[in-house]
DNA sequence: TACCATGCATAAGGCCATTTAATGCATAAG
DNA sequence: CTTATGCATTAAATGGCCTTATGCATGGTA
């Protein structure tokens, strides 16, 4: 067992990089952006250590000893590595971008636009994972967050994406089966999909019609507007969805909207990253680029 | 052009590399001789300038994210790097010992006994350099230096070594030729050699014998102790030399010195090393050395 | 389930390493 | 001989870093 000798300060140490590399303590302290004087310091810091001078002091000009001479190469060497290590790191940290979001955000309004964001920043690689809990910033590796809530986690900064409002909505056909849908009490009549869904209940008491015994109605519980759009769309039933989510099949007549009244329960969808990584440049990035989109679609 | 980004605080890479090696902050805390809270700030300070976090924090235990990953393996061996070059450097600088002397001291006293200090550290390499002039440590690499000289030099430490005496010495069959030197004003019967040596004329004053135009007298200037003794020895004439140099002459009768009486001129041989480099192992040993080699031969 | 041990985060405060500014000194250049 | 360059030195100011103390979350244990 070898006790390791400890290295003498390493400020003195990359000083004394410098000063090999110009052959002057002057240009070395200006590249350090520091004074003369302190590198006239360190320098001497760093032979008391090595316990031999380091440059010889010739009039106007220094020169390395011998034993300067062989350290000089390896410590040069050694910080180029560290600079680069360094750098690659940065780049690294920079280059890829982890989303974690949840499984209806990701495939309803995330997918159908992330490629413009990648088009814009060709040169971030982006990651999308999702997961059905808000992740925990400092157990995973994760930079950025889209989840529902209500925008209150601590240490978090959030921005509200979309609000989680909730309608029905079906497809054209299903609702010409019944000769239209004109009034909420209408829905009734055609088959709803996942009726336990609390929202149905909430939508039709805003809509001031009774309607008991929802939950107990044949309909599969789907759990994921995705799925419950698809299946709307399809024309197996009415689904209550967030519009926000199926702006493009509203827009091209796949679903309609019978009704403008909007219900929510108070939760958003939000966009998340920790306070201390705020001014990181991807997640700058990503936030202005989002917050733009739901400008635009919000229009 | 690249500007060069600057490298985040060094102290705060070598606790990472730490903290990494060991998988803990205490750890490497207890490692670096500092406390958890310490290596808790430098990683912060290091994610900070990094951008982005370099370990993922789970209960009872953390793991590197994949910037750290990529970090740490470069890392460890840039400190391995300067480690290792330091102790060489540290090693050499100790390895390797630079007298500088003038010829007379080293080949009347120092030759004879350098062997000495050689065995006892073998370790050490010595290089023994002979110049006119007292070296300037600041630009010449030079470990030691003895020279004769009053001991006042600022900024070096002066050991006395022997003092410069001179007294005449001739061969005993020399001196057999006229019947034996009985009295100084004997000498002035045999021939003297480099007779324009002020000292002659100060060891004759010294002794009270009338000298006059010594310098006129014929004799070879050598300049040196060391011809000039060897050139007693060979009987060609009386020398006026430094007892301490010829010892050994003195001790087995190739030499022999007719009177008791020394003269000096205020000058002394030193021992001669930059007050700063005082605690240096190689010049505290060479120091001891000499000082008992002194010792030894003035009893 | 309650309690204790482990490990990292955070806040406040102090100290010392480092820096700066000013000056001196030696030498080379003009 | 005068000026310019470059390093050394000093004292004083600064702030980065460390320590102490405490909190928080988790995992192990009775």
């Amino acid at each position: 067992m070898h006790k390791t000798l400890p290295l003498p300060p390493l400020t003195a140490i990359r000083v004394f990089e410098a000063v090999a590399r110009h052959g002057s303590f002057t240009k070395a302290a200006t590249e350090l952006g520091t004074t003369q004087a302190a590198v006239s310091y360190q320098i001497k810091v760093l032979e008391d250590r090595v316990g031999a001078p380091l440059f010889l002091r010739r009039p106007r000009q220094i020169a390395l000893t011998e034993v300067g001479q062989r350290l000089a190469p390896a410590v040069t060497q050694a910080f180029e590595q560290l600079s680069e290590a360094y750098v690659t790191a940065r780049g690294g940290a920079q280059g890829t971008l982890v989303i974690s979001t949840i499984a209806t955000f990701a495939s309803n309004w995330l997918a159908r636009r992330l490629g413009s964001f990648q088009i814009a920043h060709p040169s971030l690689a982006v990651r999308l994972q999702t997961e059905p809990h808000l992740v925990d910033f400092s157990r995973e590796e994760v930079d950025i967050g889209i989840r529902s809530g209500r925008g209150d986690w601590p240490g978090l900064v959030a921005h509200r994406l979309i609000n989680a409002d909730f309608t029905p909505m079906l497809s054209p056909n299903l609702a010409a089966s019944i000769g239209g849908v004109k009034e909420p009490a209408d829905l009734l009549r055609l088959p709803l999909l996942d009726p336990g869904d609390p929202w149905w209940a909430k939508w039709f008491a805003a809509a001031n019609v009774p309607a008991e015994g929802l939950s107990s109605r044949p309909g599969a519980s789907m759990g994921a507007q995705a799925y419950e759009g698809n299946a709307a769309t399809a024309g197996q039933g009415v689904a209550i969805l967030t519009p926000a989510f199926f702006a493009a099949e509203l827009a091209d007549g796949r679903l309609v909207q019978p009704f403008d009244l909007l219900c929510n329960d108070d939760h958003a969808y939000w966009l998340v990253y920790p306070e201390t990584r705020r001014n990181s440049p991807k997640i700058s990035a990503f936030r202005q680029w989002i917050l733009g989109e739901i400008g635009v679609s919000s229009r």
